[in-house]
RNA sequence: GGUGUCAUAGCUCAGUUGGUAGAGCAAAGGACUGAAAAUCAUUGUGUCCCCGGUUCGAUUCCUGGUGACACCA
């Protein structure tokens, strides 16, 4: 029998963590987490990390697991998520990936492309021209390196521009030349549950949740880990905000009214980015009977069509 | 009851010496392939409270009304 992924997949804050028990119970599988920063050891108020009881009422992966100092990219996952199905299929027909990190979703189910990984001395010298040189010398630079990446890249992001440089530098061909964008094949049937609701509704959560991490006391969580503040892992809504409040450059009110916009936006950025997959079937997070009906009849189908 | 001030974007307000208006916040929509809760970029038509008057033309000036606030009774 072929094996089935269930991805449950939705803006931060629609109600995610708990549809997912429910229906882990219902197939008796565990989960695995797809949020990219759950996966840091120590965020746990600010990332509305499972608890320590809804820990122990279904067995979840990756949640937790790396330190903060880590080095981590939607590629480690897939291939740590890959490698972790392969084994859990051995004992289960059905899997679950819940989480909200769009990346992280298309990696798994999709696959990301081979691209080298660029290694500490060519990155260190690429930010040190960005700081000496300024971008549009390295936009430059990556017009004649690349001229078919050049015309597509956003050339005010200095993120792409820097890490297709880097690509270059690293491997002596061009971007463009790794981006096949193919879809890689996967050895199981995915299905993907996307949850939403009327965005008064969630937004309303969203500003609800950041005042009951505030209450759960996420600034102590904050100033615990304020050493790591480097680290890519703190730079994540609710952390950064808080850091100016403990440098006492913003008043924590501010802060808090940040934490809640920049987390609004964020859930609408996820939906953005969700909208394009026409694979993804929406529900309401309330509608269980609903969703775990629909997932019944697919695993049902998927397993008549297979046999 | 009297006097005064105010009424402009979802909110707080600016402004137009009379030629139908713009900031902040909020909001909306988008991009995205090895840092992705990251990074980047786009978007302001609103009966300028209502009826009338003056005027070529009123959101702007004037009469009246309505509402809010303040003070005096």
């Amino acid at each position: 029998m072929k094996k089935t992924l269930v991805v449950i997949l939705g803006p931060t804050g629609v109600g995610k963590t708990e549809l997912s028990l429910s229906l882990a119970e219902m197939l008796g599988c565990p989960i695995i987490n797809c949020d990219s920063r759950q996966l840091f050891a120590g965020l746990k108020i600010g990332t509305a990390a499972p608890t320590p009881e809804q820990l122990q009422r279904v067995q979840h992966y990756f949640v937790s697991t790396l330190p903060l100092d880590a080095y981590y990219s939607a590629a480690q996952y897939e291939a740590d998520v890959l490698q972790l199905t392969q084994e859990l299929f051995k004992s289960h027909d059905a899997l679950l990936l819940s989480g909200g990190s769009m990346m992280y979703i298309d990696a798994v189910c999709q696959g990301i492309d081979d691209i080298p990984t660029v290694s500490e001395a060519v990155r260190t010298k690429i930010k040190e021209r960005l700081a000496n040189e300024g971008l549009e010398a390295l936009v430059e630079e990556l017009q004649k390196l690349d001229p078919e990446y050049y015309a597509i890249v956003d050339k005010k992001n200095t993120r792409r521009v820097v890490h297709a440089l880097e690509i270059c530098h690293m491997s002596g061909q061009t971007y463009t030349s790794f981006r096949t964008r193919n879809q890689k094949p996967r050895p199981f049937h995915i299905i993907k549950i996307g949850l939403n609701r009327p965005r008064e509704e969630l937004f309303a959560r969203i500003n609800a949740r950041v005042d009951q991490m505030m209450t759960e006391g996420l600034l102590d969580e904050v100033k615990e880990y304020a050493s790591y503040r480097d680290c890519n892992a703190l730079n994540t809504v609710g952390y950064k905000e808080l850091l100016h409040v403990i440098d006492g450059e913003w008043e924590l009110p501010m802060a808090v009214e940040r934490i809640k916009k920049n987390t609004r936006v964020y859930a609408k950025k996820q939906l953005t980015w969700f909208q394009r997959d026409t694979s993804i079937e929406w529900f309401h997070p309330d509608d269980v009977d609903k969703i775990k009906q629909y997932i019944n009849h697919k695993l049902h189908e998927e397993i008549l069509a297979k046999d």
